[in-house]
DNA sequence: AATATACTTCAACAGCGATTGAAGTATAAT
DNA sequence: ATTATACTTCAATCGCTGTTGAAGTATATT
């Protein structure tokens, strides 16, 4: 019973998580932040760029909610930054789901040109094989 | 022991994975293909889009190999298009393990501003609860 | 008070890619 | 042979976004 499938608005908001998430440098900055590198100037040297470019694509992944920020205590100048371990629990699970090789259907043979049952059991024999 | 991490080239080789699940018609291709509608024209007519953007977008998913395509024997202008279930269980796979929770590290305190241990030890009691 | 630090915001540019309409190709039907 | 079908390719447009340099803000140091 693999019934399960994603509805267009499901997909169109998972492809909204996936443009966040499809940048080079976004990911790495998951990465690192994954990593236990949080403070925003290290991730700079991480990374080898520019801190307004840093600045700009973390508070991408901050307002897609993949990441928090908090001032440093002590000095407020400092920020640091961490994974929300829902989000990523989420994308995990949508991956899992919507890759899940027991979803794979054969082809339901409703379309196509006027074929014999002979051939059409032939066609059904490739896709499955 | 949760030691693994992803260099720079695992995650721009990734991030190009990405854009190309990214866009939301080819999400909605893949689901219907997964689900057994491998038949060009019907997933224009599920997609309600025209057969030229159809036929780009199938296009950038056979050239990351994510379909294949064949014609129909008995009648070659029609094509179907099939999932790669290998690239399926690579894109599962990374997901698993890049999302996976316990990959995430506590701020490793070696930046920020100069600081007392007690201070140093209450900002990690703050970013693992 | 003046300077330095750690970011953040702004303005401008540039390149990529999704979309569209039209033309092109190959095969099948009449 | 002519027409129809099922795509595919081409050319052009348009919007978005990554990147850069400069200016701005807030806090800390001297």
């Amino acid at each position: 019973m693999n019934a399960k499938t994603f509805s267009s608005d499901d997909l169109i908001k998972s492809a909204q998580w996936l443009k966040i998430i499809c940048e080079p440098n976004r990911l790495m900055l998951l990465e690192k932040i994954i990593e236990g590198i949080h403070c925003n100037c290290e991730l700079g040297q991480a990374l080898k760029i520019a801190p307004n470019l840093i600045s700009h694509h973390l508070s991408v992944l901050r307002e897609a909610g993949l990441i928090t920020a908090e001032r440093d205590p002590v000095d407020n100048r400092w920020v640091y930054y961490s994974i929300n371990p829902i989000r990523m629990h989420e994308l995990q699970a949508f991956f899992a789901d919507f890759f899940d090789k027991d979803r794979i259907q054969p082809r339901g043979a409703t379309c196509g040109p006027q074929i014999t049952e002979e051939q059409r059991q032939s066609l059904l024999r490739m896709t499955s094989s």
